[in-house]
RNA sequence: GGGCCGGUGGUCCAGCGGUGAAGACGCCGCGCUUACAACGCGGAGGUCGGCGGUUCGACUCCGCCCCGGCCCA
């Protein structure tokens, strides 16, 4: 990608051949630009005037209002993908509409140090050296992590920056910078404080290969094929028989302390109380009751290993009456400890289940075992499977920190975008389990609490002294853990404007308006964000949050990089340009579905954008001198039909972009300047105003063509330049514009152009004339160059006036010779090709022979025909007619009248083709 | 097992109680007509997943079912 400055100015490049060619004959003239445009010259010009100029800086004017928003910190783990370039660029488009408004509008940037998942990476890159990253010095291992982030971050800053979002980067943050560590600290302190932060022994999520605690969030898990092994357990008394157990997991054998059935299960009733010995062990242990227990799963028993497994946690803690349970794992899930048989010490837990089943095998006491699907927890990070273990960590209590959040959304204090997902939200709000934050790496943040030796009083202050408080002693020790990243992430919002300390820009842009993200990380971050907002500031971090869907490939697949579909934006990017980027991510899918993303669609926003070029190009020697936004044009009376509608027609597009602004939906906004611009504008309205653009039809003609034509391309480049606004400001420099920049020019009023409606509805016959005159030359393959006469009879004088009004467009536009206007009652020209249409009928002479057959006429009147059968069964019913609205009624009657009529006029078009001369 | 979302021409999707069901891509035919072949013009193609129900009227509302996807346990 060229630098700024680089290539000759505007980015002009010479010609094709054919504009050499019209360029020769002198056919162009005024200043041009090439028929293509190269988006990478143009977009690194534009985004260094945009730095220059400082656009993306807030400017806060006297009674402005405030439009703030975070971008969602990427994780320096990795590159950004195109979900990341979806959510910016909706971000982006509402961000720039607002600036464009004239609100003080703030965008800030960051990126997230991603804990766990950056060192995951980390410990990966170095064992492809052959290096372990736990065995290197701790000075060292952080330097390897450091490294690794300025490498990602550089990458990410320039795939960001290329996508030309208008972020503010001198608020640049970073989520282990000194304001986060200040932030974190005082966040951490407060909560303890409150009582809503606790140390404790728990069941925890623990990942054998990190040999860390993970939160909830971060198991997945998946359905997976395991093993069901029965086992009987028999008597401890000698007695014949025994209990027999169904389990997945037989190594866990050595922590057993009971038997549970349920209470009510008939079969087991006498088998409560009694005791059973636990196989490949010396011991006994009680056969229990508990309700827990699943009667219909396995044999309806149940081995209970308190430290293994939530359930059997839980059945132990309600038996107080048990032995306590032994730890049989280390933390790399090898069993170990004085409860495990010599022969299975430092087995791992799949070489151990293997073994085991053998033991058990050979003590005779393996039942059988049955392939069994189940659902298996893995680690986020490692894809390790999640071993259950006890371990003392810190967490979070979240029942009273989700509690005003819960209130908030249902006040509609915060709202989420779409609702539909609210559901999903409350349901995970309502059944939290307290957040484990303390993580056995080392990057990320420390925990900040010291722990006194001495007396064992926890110090956990803002300042940390170096005494105890409590009995004086220096001896104190740093927690060793550090923090979820997400403990960070969780305060964001207001973090970046500078909390806890009260600045001015938490003062003015806080809380944030929207957040746009996507809903993989709902849980993670979004729902913890309103909590620390709630928390921590009183107040919700922002008004809306808006999910985007999930862009996948042209076959539907969910991109990743296991499957290689999964494009770098910034090839795309030099490929076809960021706009056109910008444009097929919200257009044609909505922004808030899943959509499929490939080439097409790529192709799609390129072309729709070398359109908006040409069509500019097009218009540039009818723009005149100026240095000022054109007003909106002043047409007589008289003025020409088509300068009315496509003002008309301008109005309604800027209402509807409007709308789609201020509810978010891009797509609707792209949507309706891609349809206004390349069919009404381009198509249409460009088509009938060449005529009068040449100056062929005189002076005032020429004008009204000119200053409409000059209004509503410069109104529109405005509308659009929030989704696409490098090309968008690049042509709104190539034609006349006042000083400044596109990127912070006024929002235009959609009020400026009058509503028309009368001249929408007017212009509709005329439009269905050209089309079905097209049509019948089509159909009768009459040649391209061929201009043959025509004649057209209107339904009514108003249609006619029309029609007549706008006689030369269409001449033109349908290539005629002539063109007449037949008086109601008299005889169409023989033998010429005919259609029927709501308005009236259009004729067409057929030179050196006479119309045939016309199958569009047979299945016009075939489908006519069946249109009339419905609306007249519909007048039949009585209860139509009895509860339908009277205006209802008398619409089905008017067109019930019409179809009948226009099905009699095709009748007499067919009679007289196939009888050329009868008269009507 | 529970919950949520979706099923509309070949493909992707608008519409969400009175329609002749919109558009984009693809397809067929014709065409370099003084911006654009990355284009223009015309055209074909749909029993709106299935079955019931509510209603004078259902793509649109309700119930059940089938199919696809996602989330949680």
């Amino acid at each position: 990608m060229g630098a700024p400055g680089d290539g000759p100015p505007r980015g002009r490049r010479a010609g094709g051949a054919r504009t050499d060619r019209l360029a020769a004959r002198g056919r162009v003239s005024g200043p041009t630009l090439p028929p293509r445009f190269e988006a990478g010259p143009i977009e690194a010009r534009w985004q260094a005037a945009w730095a220059e100029a400082g656009v993306a800086h807030p400017r806060d004017r006297p009674g402005a209002s405030m439009f703030s928003i975070v971008l969602p910190p990427p994780n320096v783990t990795g590159v950004l993908h195109l979900g990341h370039m979806l959510g910016d660029t909706v971000s982006d488009t509402v961000v720039r509409a607002h600036r464009m408004r004239g609100d003080a509008t703030l965008w800030v940037p960051g990126l997230d140090h991603a804990g766990l998942a950056t060192q995951v990476e980390v410990r990966r890159r170095l064992q492809k050296q052959g290096v372990r990253l736990e065995e290197l010095p701790r000075e060292e291992a952080i330097h390897q992590v450091e490294l690794w982030t300025k490498e990602h971050e550089a990458r990410i800053l320039e795939q960001t920056r290329a996508g030309g979002f208008s972020l503010d980067w001198d608020r640049y943050r970073y989520t282990l910078d000194p304001g986060s560590v200040r932030a974190t600290r005082e966040a951490f302190v407060r909560l303890y404080h409150a009582g809503l932060i606790y140390r404790g022994e728990r069941m925890v999520n623990w990942d054998p290969r990190l040999r860390t605690a993970v939160s909830d969030l971060e198991v997945v898990h998946a359905e997976e094929e395991g093993e069901l092994v029965y086992v009987r357990y028999p008597w401890a008394d000698g007695a014949p028989g025994g209990m027999e157990v169904a389990t997945v997991r037989p190594e866990t054998i050595f922590g057993d302390v009971a038997v549970a059935v349920h209470p009510g299960d008939e079969r087991y009733r006498a088998a409560v109380g009694r005791a059973v010995r636990v196989p490949l062990t010396d011991r006994t242990a009680p056969v229990i009751a508990d309700p827990l227990v699943d009667p219909a799963f396995g044999a309806g028993a149940l081995k209970v290993t308190p430290r293994h497994d939530p359930i059997d946690r839980e059945i132990g803690l309600r038996h107080p009456e048990l032995a306590p349970a032994v730890e049989i794992f280390d933390a790399g899930a090898r069993l170990t400890g004085a409860g495990v048989p010599p022969d299975f010490h430092g087995l791992d837990r799949a070489a151990a289940r293997q073994r085991a089943v053998e033991r058990l095998g050979e003590a005779g006491l393996l039942v059988r075992r049955e392939p069994h699907r189940h659902s298996v927890g893995r680690s986020e990070r490692s894809d390790e499977v999640i071993e259950p273990r006890m371990s003392t960590q810190w967490f979070v209590r979240m029942g009273p920190l989700a509690a005003p959040v819960v209130a908030a959304v249902k006040a509609g204090e915060i709202r989420i975008h779409p609702d539909r997902w609210l559901p999903t939200f409350y349901r995970w709000m309502d059944g939290l389990q307290d957040w484990c934050i303390s993580r056995q790496v080392f990057w990320g943040h420390p925990i900040p609490v010291d722990h006194c030796r001495q007396c064992g009083h926890l110090e956990v202050t803002l300042a940390p002294g170096p005494r105890c408080s409590q009995c004086g002693s220096h001896d104190l020790a740093a927690d060793p853990d550090v923090l979820d990243t997400w403990f960070t992430s969780w305060l964001w919002p207001f973090a970046i404007l500078g909390w806890p300390e009260p600045t001015a820009d938490l003062d003015r842009y806080y809380p944030t308006r929207l957040l746009v993200t996507g809903r993989d990380i709902m849980f993670f971050w979004v729902a913890r964000m309103m909590m620390a907002g709630y928390q921590f500031t009183g107040r919700p971090p922002f008004s809306d949050v808006y999910f985007t869907g999930t862009v996948r490939d042209e076959r539907g697949r969910k991109m990743s990089k296991h499957l290689g579909n999964s494009p770098d934006p910034l090839d795309l990017i030099r490929e076809r340009g960021a706009d056109a980027l910008r444009f097929s991510l919200v257009f044609p899918t909505p922004t808030d579905e899943d959509g499929p993303f490939g080439r097409a669609a790529l192709d799609g926003g390129r072309n729709f954008l070398t359109k908006l070029w040409n069509l500019v190009r097009f218009a540039l020697p009818h723009a005149g001198p100026g240095d000022a936004s054109p007003p909106v044009p002043e047409l007589p009376a008289d003025a020409a039909l088509e300068h009315r509608w496509i003002l008309a027609r301008y109005r309604r597009t800027a209402e509807e972009v409007d709308a789609a602004i201020a509810a978010f939906a891009p797509t609707r906004a792209a949507t309706a300047l891609h349809g206004f611009l390349w069919h009404d504008v381009a198509d249409r309205y460009v088509e009938f105003s060449k005529e009068a653009l040449s100056g062929r039809l005189g002076e005032p003609a020429q004008r009204h063509a000119r200053a409409t034509l000059r209004f509503v391309l410069e109104r529109s480049l405005r509308l659009l330049h929030p989704i696409v606004p490098h090309v968008t400001e690049e042509l709104w420099h190539a034609l006349p514009h006042p000083d400044g920049l596109l990127a912070t020019a006024p929002w235009p009023s959609p009020t400026e152009a009058p509503a028309d409606p009368e001249a929408e509805v007017a212009m509709e016959p005329v439009l269905e004339t050209i089309r079905l005159l097209r049509n019948v030359r089509a159909e009768e393959a009459v040649p391209a160059d061929a201009t043959p006469r025509a004649w057209l009879r209107a339904a009514n004088p108003e249609v006619a006036r029309v029609l007549a009004a706008e006689h030369g467009a269409i001449v033109r536009l349908a290539k005629l010779s002539s063109l007449a206007l037949l008086p109601p009652g008299s005889d169409p020209p023989p033998g010429a090709g005919s259609r029927v249409a709501p308005f009236g009928e259009c004729f067409l002479e057929l030179p050196g022979r006479v119309a045939g057959p016309s199958a569009a006429l047979e299945r016009e009147r075939e489908r006519l025909a069946q249109l009339l059968t419905k609306t007249q069964a519909r007048l039949a019913d009585v209860g139509f007619r009895a509860r339908a609205p009277p205006e209802v009624v008398a619409e089905a009657e008017s067109k019930e009248r019409e179809l009948r009529e226009r099905i009699r006029r095709i009748d007499e078009h067919m009679s007289g083709t196939a009888s050329p001369g009868a008269a009507a």
